[in-house]
RNA sequence: GCCCCCGUAGCUCAGGGGAUAGAGCACCGCCCUCCGGAGGCGGGGGCGCAGGUUCGAAUCCUGCCGGGGGCACCA
């Protein structure tokens, strides 16, 4: 029995109660089953009763007492005490429990997965990176984590489309080329300039492409340069994210919007109400949507504003047919909060259905050395070659986005308990190396299961982790918070690793093949299955050896 | 000045109102006749402060203190 058939039994016996005129209670939609901390409270506990007492009028624990007599006639469940102020600890059939192991293996892949966000069409846009230079640790966050985000919304049945908005408009663009020029042709670089040793590499790499660059004239070698110098910075990026494990539906440039579509969304923003002239200088009132001040979508001089650019963009996404957008973005810019919601606002759309913001406090790294090419910062390129991709993305996914992080160089580089992902990836390896010895050994799981033989104190514990596996799997979905996952590997991994040392699942030397052994391979398939199909939600491997 | 995020064990951090607040590292001690010891078992230690809401608060609300980030007709 999963723990959502459990908590589904109990929305059955809570409807029962109330058609036998017992409660005077609404069935909630949804009631939570949880293991407790304690084994003493049982295999799985609930506070419904606490939650629907006063709504029926009832104490707690009298309303328990009435959900706890009919739970016990249920096949499955062995016992149910009232605790305390009214919980209700059950304790399942030893065979009932057991019995998820053969759920978990016959699920495969699928066992995790739901459809908990069916019917949601997303948007999820992240990195989002200025094709100005290399991709550094920031972008690394969002990368690891917004790969996860869209893993973990489509495992749970929304439609999701992943979306790296290009900045390759703009001024910025222009001083890029113009940074790259200077150093095709050995001068100095501009104050205002990219000064990064990395503008050197890009400009050797532009030579080779456009071998005559330097016998242009000033405004085409500044074009040529600057395109080149683009393509070539757009190719390394979207490549070094290919190799971190990361890919995207739409690279989406700016440059698009500058066709017509950014003075067409000011018209558009212009027929909704919101926009009107000042100071020569055309204005969206964000202030009506609990921006702090009125901005400005054309400047003076006739310029869109790259907020404007961003309103178009907005659009965009809505006229594709995004009902919702998840934007991720740097803790630097969380003033754009507000900005980005009341774009929606304006449009005509509804901030807290259509828009949702996720914002990401920064991340430092200690230790790390020096990037070769480009002062303090450290790259993703670097980083990987450093650390591996795995212990990167693993240790990226493993903390909420609005904390500040700093992560240590070294210790990930250690292959020990100080890295938590080599103990999750060593106990889906051990997993494995069980699975093999089984197998060699003749123990099969097509001859035999009985569920009834899991009655050890680590199998409970273990078939416990597993029960709970798409519980979080959803809620992580649900909140955009991969760590979730990444915390219970580290759960079900402690519980495997302490159920491997009582419980064999070979026999030693001679002694023949039995049930338990056989019972306890499906057990250890399981638990394989869950490590496997959790690690995939990371994007990091789950390796058979290590 | 205003806005956002964060204050939990010596350190790095989990804990979306519930029972005795957890994990790893670090420190001390223990477990290799047998599926990988990259493992397991045991020990000491903590919710920034003050109010409030609740049967119940690390969690929700208010104020204060401390740390980080942000407040352009830049991109």
């Amino acid at each position: 029995m999963t723990p959502a058939e459990l908590a589904a039994t109990i929305r059955t016996c809570l409807a029962e109660a109330a058609d036998a005129g017992e409660l005077r209670v609404d069935v909630p939609d949804e009631v939570r089953v949880e293991r407790p901390r304690s084994r003493d409270h049982g295999d799985w506990a609930t506070n419904v009763a606490l939650q629907l007492a006063k709504g029926a009028g009832v104490p707690p624990r009298r309303l328990a007492e009435i959900l706890a007599a009919r739970l016990t006639q249920r096949p499955g469940i062995k016992s149910v005490d009232v605790a305390g102020p009214g919980f209700l600890n059950i304790v399942l059939d030893t065979a009932a429990a057991g019995e998820l192991a053969r759920v978990v293996v016959e699920a495969g892949r699928g066992y995790g997965r739901s459809e908990t966000l069916a019917g949601h069409v997303v948007n999820l846009e992240f990195v989002s990176a200025n094709p100005t230079g290399p991709l550094h640790v920031g972008h690394t966050r969002w990368a690891a984590l917004g790969d996860a985000i869209g893993r973990l919304l489509s495992s749970c049945g929304a439609a999701v489309t992943r979306e790296h908005y290009v900045n390759d408009a703009g001024a910025q663009m222009d001083r890029f080329g113009a940074s790259v020029l200077a150093r095709a042709r050995g001068d100095d670089v501009a104050e205002d300039g990219y000064r990064g040793d990395y503008v050197r590499d890009l400009a050797r790499k532009v030579l080779e492409r456009r071998p005559d660059l330097l016998e242009l004239g000033d405004d085409e070698a500044l074009g040529v340069g600057r395109d080149v110098a683009y393509e070539v910075q757009h190719e390394e990026n979207e490549a070094v994210l290919a190799d971190f494990g990361v890919h995207f539906d739409v690279w989406f440039s700016e440059r698009s919007l500058h066709d017509g579509a950014v003075e067409r969304a000011v018209d558009r923003l212009r027929e909704q109400g919101h926009v009107y002239d000042s100071d020569g200088a055309v204005w969206l009132r964000t202030t009506d949507f609990g921006d702090d001040r009125d901005r400005v979508l054309v400047r003076t001089d006739g310029a869109p504003t790259y907020f404007a650019a961003d309103a178009a963009y907005y659009l965009s996404k809505k006229d594709r047919g995004f009902p919702e957008k998840i934007y991720m973005l740097g803790a630097d810019h969380h003033g754009y909060v507000n900005r980005l919601r009341a774009i929606a606002a304006c449009a005509g759309d509804d901030p807290d259905l259509n828009i949702e913001v996720l914002i990401g406090q920064l991340v430092s790294v200690g230790g790390a050395r020096l990037s070769k090419r480009a002062g303090n910062i450290v790259e993703l390129r670097d980083l990987m070659s450093w650390l591996g991709v795995d212990a990167v993305r693993y240790s990226l996914s493993r903390y909420p986005a609005d904390s500040p992080l700093a992560l240590e160089g070294e210790e990930l580089r250690k292959q020990t308990n100080d890295n938590p992902v080599f103990y999750v990836q060593y106990a889906h390896a051990r997993t494995t190396g069980v699975g093999r010895n089984a197998r060699d050994l003749g123990v099969r799981t097509e001859d035999g299961f009985d569920p009834g033989l899991l009655d050890d104190e680590t199998e409970s514990a273990l078939l416990a982790a597993l029960g709970q596996y798409p519980r979080v799997v959803a809620q992580a979905a649900e909140l955009r918070e991969p760590h979730r996952v990444a915390r219970h590997m580290e759960v079900l991994a402690g519980a495997f690793h302490k159920w491997y040392d009582s419980c064999r699942v070979t026999p030693i030397g001679d002694a023949p093949v039995t049930d338990t052994h056989r019972t306890r391979l499906w057990l250890n398939e399981a638990t394989r299955t869950v490590l496997a199909n959790g690690l995939d939600l990371l994007g990091v491997s789950a390796p058979g050896r290590m």
